[in-house]
DNA sequence: TAAAGTAGTTTATTTTATAAACCAAATTTT
DNA sequence: AAAATTTGGTTTATAAAATAAACTACTTTA
C-alpha cells in the first residue's frame, strides 16, 4: 500500500539541500545556508549525513584565505531522491 | 524558496493515516493499523497528535462487547494535508 | 589592537518516533 | 472451568532526530 520513505531524505532540511543541489552541479555551504534558510549548525550536521550516506560529496578547500566547502550530487544522490519521490506518490496520489 | 513542511504531517505514519482518511469516511483502528502496517502503540500515538490538532476527529465506542475506535478527515484536516502537499512540491518540482 | 564578521564544527537541549510493557475484557483451548 | 490467547487499545521508556547555542579559528575593518 505505502511505499517506505527513506528517513534520510524525509528530512526538511535534508530534502531542500538535495532539491538546490539536483538543480545547480554544485553549490558552497553559503549559497546552501542561504538558498534553505537555515542555521549553519543545523546544515553542517545536515550535509554531514547526506555525505555519509553517500548522496553528495563534500569537498573542503579555501578560497584565498577563507575556508569554503562544496557540494554536489552523486549517482547515488539522484537516484534516491527519484525513489523517495515515487514513494511519496503512494501517499498523496497523482493528484498534484 | 521553499515552503514549510507542516512538521505535523510530515511524518510517515501521520501522513500516512491522513492519506487513509482522505479516502475513505471513516476508519477504525484496525484498519489504520492494517493498512498502514503500523504498531499499535505508534498509531495510538499519532492518531492522538492529529486529533490534538483538528486534523481527524476521533470516536470511542463499542461494537458489542469489543471497543472500537473510529476516526475521520475534518475540513481543517484536508485543508492542512492540501497544503502540505503544495509545499511539497516546492521540494521536488512538479515532477510529483 | 580591539571589535566584528566569516565559515564552519561541536556539544547540549528539545522534540519525535518507535518499541516494549502493560491493561481489561473477550474468546479459545485443554 | 481454569488457563492461555487474542483483541483493542494506552502508557511508559528508549532511541533517534532536529535544532539551537556555544565555541573555534581565522580575517577584515575601524
Amino acid at each position: 500500500m505505502f511505499k517506505e520513505l527513506n528517513p534520510l531524505l524525509h528530512s526538511e532540511l535534508r530534502l531542500a539541500v538535495m532539491s538546490v543541489l539536483l538543480s545547480v552541479e554544485s553549490a558552497d555551504f553559503v549559497f546552501l545556508r542561504e538558498q534553505t534558510g537555515a542555521t549553519a549548525g543545523n546544515l553542517s550536521v545536515q550535509i554531514d549525513k547526506l555525505q555519509q550516506a553517500g548522496y553528495i560529496t563534500v569537498e573542503k578547500g579555501f578560497q584565498g584565505k577563507k575556508p569554503r566547502t562544496t557540494c554536489a550530487i552523486t549517482e547515488q544522490g539522484i537516484s534516491a531522491f527519484e525513489e523517495y519521490v515515487k514513494a511519496l506518490r503512494s501517499y498523496i496520489g497523482k493528484g498534484l
